[in-house]
DNA sequence: CCGGATCCTTGCTGATACTG
DNA sequence: CAGTATCAGCAAGGATCCGG
């Protein structure tokens, strides 16, 4: 339980927790989502996730560009474009995405919500 | 992806983020692991997880506690004696753990981290 | 259209001291 | 031994304004 180890300045005290600095957090996991089926503009993801702010929003993407879970694709044009696409690394992630997705629906209904068209 | 929902006075975005309520933050996979293998009183958490202060091992027992992740149970002795326990709930969720550290170590591999002999 | 910078509020967390 | 209360520091996050 106790392997602590450092990475990047940052002390983590379980593997999970490493991992949920990739994929953890309120909205990481939705605009992992929104990418799964291929690049999208910052504005249509501001679009997709519409509570997300405009802060949090470039945030969380420069934290996921950091992490090598997704690159960032410049188009010199007017007015100008940026696509963002998920890499490799974050393509790996998606099955326990997709698991922990199962489990939550099965929790809120161990707990009695009644799951509102999910997934 | 946006079917957010409300429960006891929260709202979530999505199904895994209810999830991680119950399973998320720093603390709660430690002590998780810690009970899964049998009950254990208070000072044994507390000495099994060396970095976690006084305050945040109270403070995350009692969210678990209220989530029916785990039960507590108090025996009348001197000196006073507690004893966590893990529920069926939790139980339910330690698959989904398992998955979780396994990614996280197979992560830490793609980054270049050496796995401490972990789990 | 995209992104950075600032201010300000809020909440998490540690430290410390005290009780049954 | 187990738990509570209080205070203070810091970081996360929203609102807003400015710039390429």
């Amino acid at each position: 339980m106790m392997n602590e180890f450092t990475y990047d300045n940052r002390l983590y005290y379980h593997p999970i927790e490493f991992a949920m600095a990739h994929i953890g957090g309120t909205w990481k996991i939705p605009i992992l989502l929104c990418l799964r089926n291929g690049p999208m503009r910052y504005g249509d993801l501001k679009t997709a996730i519409p509570r997300i702010s405009h802060k949090m929003l470039i945030t969380q993407l420069r934290e996921l560009e950091e992490k090598k879970m997704l690159t960032r694709h410049t188009f010199q044009e007017k007015p100008p474009r940026v696509e963002y696409q998920l890499t490799a690394l974050a393509q790996g992630a998606l099955p326990v995405v997709d698991q922990l997705a199962e489990y939550g629906i099965s929790l809120m209904k161990q707990v009695g919500i009644d799951c509102p068209t999910v997934l």
